[in-house]
Formats: C-alpha cells, structure tokens, sequence
RNA sequence: GUGGCUGUAGCUCAGCCGGUUAGAGCACUGGAUUGUGGUUCCAGGGGUCGGGGGUUCGAGUCCCCUCAGCCACCCCA
C-alpha cells in the first residue's frame, strides 16, 4: 500500500486504548466493585449507551447538558450517549418499577461520555460503578450507602480515605432563612470550591454571581468555620437553621446517617460531615456524599452520590425517591497507578507450559486441558523455543509457575514443577489425569497467594 | 469551551547560534549458554523528530495551522 494512503491509528482526545496492563487492574477492580454491590443485595443491570435526547437533557444542570454528546441518529432522531449512569437509571425505573416492584437496589457498570477537557483521571469516554436503592426515603439507604463506600474502597485494598457527607436540606434550610433558596444552585456551585479556593473568594463569587450580599455571603461562610466530632459539628449547625424547617430536617437526617454509619462500625476518623460539599448536580436533594484518598486528595473525590428524591418525577407520576453512589472507576484506577498500587502482569494465567520437546505437542495440551479442567489458568507456549526464551516470556508476563517437561521427564513419566518467584522447582509424577501435579501447583498457589 | 506549557525510538530523555548519515539509557530480538527466567557481556532491529503548510541554499531546531497530553479556569468520577 501507498504510504500517502495508509491511516494514522490514533485515538480521539480523552479516549483511550485499554492493553492488558491496564485491563487487568481494570477488571480486578470491577470484580470487586460487583462482589462488593452483591454482599448488600444489589443486583445487576445496564441500559442502552444512546438514549432519546430529552431523556438525559436538563437533568444535571446546564454544564452537563453541554458536555453532552449528542447528534442525529439515522432515523433523524435526536439522541445523546449517557453523562452518567444515575439518569438513565430514573429513567429505568419510572419505566419498570410497575413490574419490578419497590424497593430497588441495582447496580450498574457501565461506560459513560462527556465532551469536557480532559486532565489527569479526567477522560471524555471513562467508566462509572453505580449503585442505587430506589423507591425508599428510608435513611437506612443513605446509611446503606456510605457502608457501600466503605466496604468498598477497603475491598479494593484502601485504608486511608475519607467520606464526606453533608445534606443538601442543611444548605437549602439556610439559604432560605437568608432569603436566598432562589440562588441555591449558584450559591452551592461556590460553597463547593470551598475547600479550593478559600473562604474570601467563594465569598466574592458569592456576591458577583449569586447577587448575595456581603452579609449573606458572611452567614453563609459561617458553616465553613465548623469542624470537629459529628456531635459538635451537629450542634453548631442546628442555630443557623434553626427557624428554617427544612433546615432542620436536614440536621436530622445528617444526624441520623452518621448514627447509623457509627452503629454499623465504621472507624470515626473515615467519616467526615462536611457542611460545605454540595455536589455539583442539580438533582441532588438530600443526603450527599464524596470521598477522597488521603493520599492523593488532589484527584478529587473518587466516589460520589448522594440521594435525589425528585429525579424520576420528570418521566413517571409515581414519586420514586432515590439514593446511591458512584465508583470512578477511571479515575480510580488513574490514583492507584500513581499511588503505585496497580501490579504491572500481562496475564493473569497462572500456570506456563513451555513448549519444550517439539515432538510432544499432544502431551502438553492434554496437560493444560488437564489442568485447566481443575480450574487453574494455563498458557501454553505456541512454539518450541529454547526454554530459556520460554521462561524469560513467562517472567515477564507475570506468570508464576512453569510446568517443564521435556526429552527426560517424559522417559521419567515426572515433570518439573517449578516456581517461577522462588526459583526452586521440584519433580512431581506426570498421571494421566495429572492430579499430582495440580497438586503441587494448588499448594505453591495456595503458600504464596497473591 | 477559554488560557498556558509540552510533543524526538515501545518508555525516559539529549540534540548548542538552523548545517551534511538524528543519539543515549532502559525495553525489544538474537548470540555467548544445542535443558532452565529476573545478573553479565556481545551483536542487531526499530525514528519520514505528532501531522500539515510556510520561511530558508538548508528545518528536529524559526513561523502558522492542526492533532494529542499535561496544568489552571470551568465542571466533575
């Protein structure tokens, strides 16, 4: 072919080719997402990547609706590729909830698109782990949620983070008694930065864009003052909304999670009321959540959500109220790489046959099938390489015992089992049905697990 | 989407005021070692310098456009 007419190969700003390395880490991480979700009785599901367009428009605000990806389909429909996982879902619900009944506890792994900038841990196409209690205003689901977090993050092998709750009715209590429940969106978009910017400039943005007053903005900021244990961050909060009845319906609820959070064992210092996060989305309305690695908080928070009493009424008149949570998985997998958390293994078979005696390619595949029959991964070498070439592939791959047999082993009727991290091997009996050697492979397998 | 920085081998980078055949380390392939990997030694392959255009006798180097990555804003997982 023409060079002039060959395609470059190349991938589209913020999407990315996933090799084994990646893969690997990937899928370890969404096996343990899904046990995880199980062990709480959520179950799976998923729904279509194209959506009607007026199902995902003017759902999360208007930043969201511009990040969309949306276009004409063949037919001339208008449709988008889903933001997020937790629209979909209402929409999920408001369609099935006859059939499925309440309450519903799904999760939802799946792939998600927004055209922003990209950054570090910040991608165009990325993937999202949701999981949602529908059809409850039970705050046993908001306290669900957090243990979901928890159990979570300590599943994929974590111990220093941070859950941050707060409860949007705080927010909304005390912008009403301010006289500002109008602006809340704008008001919470500043108090958010908080954390970032510092107390003066979310007070000037306060006043530039949410028209509030100096004062206002002062009472506000008040809330960014609080800190301590959750009881004396709790009694600080009831004065400033005190005369608000929302307001103080938030403080109940906040309280009665970070109870229910304490009661199930969570270690205090893991979970933080934070009077200040608010979550960007619109829909949210009540309790919300973020969660930050301690060791890399400048990522941002790795798992948010929240409870969104409201967001189903857009597509049913059944009042579905909902609460859940979502695991960046991308943006996860971007913090463990550089925490150096991710093991670098091409495979994840464990067992490696050389291809050793050219005259004996049967006997290795009924070894493998053999194996593989008592439920171990095996690789089989394609060709007959001089074995040191073998197991320098093997080595590098990440492979963790070879199976040698060759010329004399097959004399012998043994074969060499040899562990590939130690270095020492060891001559087993080569049976038919190769239980001696699956033996022996099931005990290093079982003294030096991963 | 706006602004800034960056782009040379698979990776990390060097390459002077534009000058002839573009380098290193690691990685890769082969050999030393015709039956044993992660150490060592030797050899080899691999680049139209992100892509396109321009200035110039001459461009990896200067200019413009474009694509991609990073950073900030914005927003968020």
């Amino acid at each position: 072919m023409n060079q002039s007419e060959r395609i470059t190969p190349r991938t589209l700003k913020g999407f990315r080719d996933y090799p084994p390395e990646v893969m690997i880490p990937r899928e370890r991480l969404i096996d343990t997402a899904r046990r995880v979700y199980c062990s709480y009785g959520f179950s799976p599901i998923d729904t279509p990547a194209l959506e009607y367009l007026e199902i995902l428009v003017g759902k999360g605000g208007e930043e969201t609706d511009k990040q969309l990806y949306k276009f004409q389909d063949h037919g001339g429909r208008s449709v988008g590729l889903r933001f997020d996982l937790t629209v979909p879902l209402a929409r999920f619900a408001a369609q099935h909830i006859n059939r499925l009944g309440t309450p519903l506890k799904h999760y939802h792994i799946a792939t998600v698109w927004r055209g922003e900038n990209t950054q570090r841990g910040r991608y165009r196409e990325f993937m999202q782990c949701d999981f949602d209690t529908i059809g409850t205003l039970s705050t046993a689901a908001d306290i669900e949620t957090a243990l979901v977090i928890h159990d979570l993050l300590c599943a994929i092998g974590f111990s220093e983070f941070t859950i941050r709750i707060n409860n949007r009715m705080v927010l909304t209590g005390l912008l009403e008694r301010l006289d500002l429940a109008d602006q809340a969106t704008t008001v919470l978009r500043a108090l958010d930065k908080l954390s970032k910017i510092g107390p003066d400039r979310v007070a000037e943005e306060m006043i530039a864009t949410a028209k509030a007053t100096e004062e206002q903005a002062r009472q506000i900021l008040r809330l960014s003052k609080i800190s301590g244990t959750h009881d004396q961050v709790l009694k600080q909060i009831e004065p400033l909304v005190a005369q608000s009845a929302t307001g103080a319906a938030g403080v109940t609820k906040l309280k009665e999670v970070v109870d229910g959070v304490q009661a199930a064992g969570i270690p205090q210092q893991r979970v933080v009321l934070d009077v200040s996060i608010a979550r960007g989305l619109d829909y949210y309305t009540g309790t919300v959540f973020e969660t930050f690695l301690d060791t890399l908080p400048e990522i941002g928070s790795i798992c948010s959500g929240g409870r969104y009493d409201d967001l189903a009424e857009l597509y049913t008149k059944r009042k579905l109220p909902g609460v859940g949570a979502s695991l960046g998985l991308d943006r996860l997998l971007a913090a463990m790489e550089e925490l150096g958390m991710v093991e670098k293994v091409a495979t994840s078979a464990e067992v490696f046959i050389p291809y050793f005696d050219p005259d004996r390619l049967h006997d290795y595949l009924k070894l493998a099938a053999a194996i593989r029959a008592a439920g171990i991964d095996v690789e089989l070498f394609p060709e007959p390489k001089k074995l040191g070439q073998q197991l320098k592939y093997a080595d590098r791959r990440g492979h963790r015992i070879a199976l040698i047999a060759g010329p004399d082993e097959f004399n012998t009727a043994t074969c060499q089992v040899k562990n590939l991290a130690t270095a020492t091997q060891q001559d087993v009996p080569m049976e038919p049905d190769a239980a001696s050697i699956i033996a022996a492979v099931k005990e290093i397998l079982q003294q030096h697990p991963k």
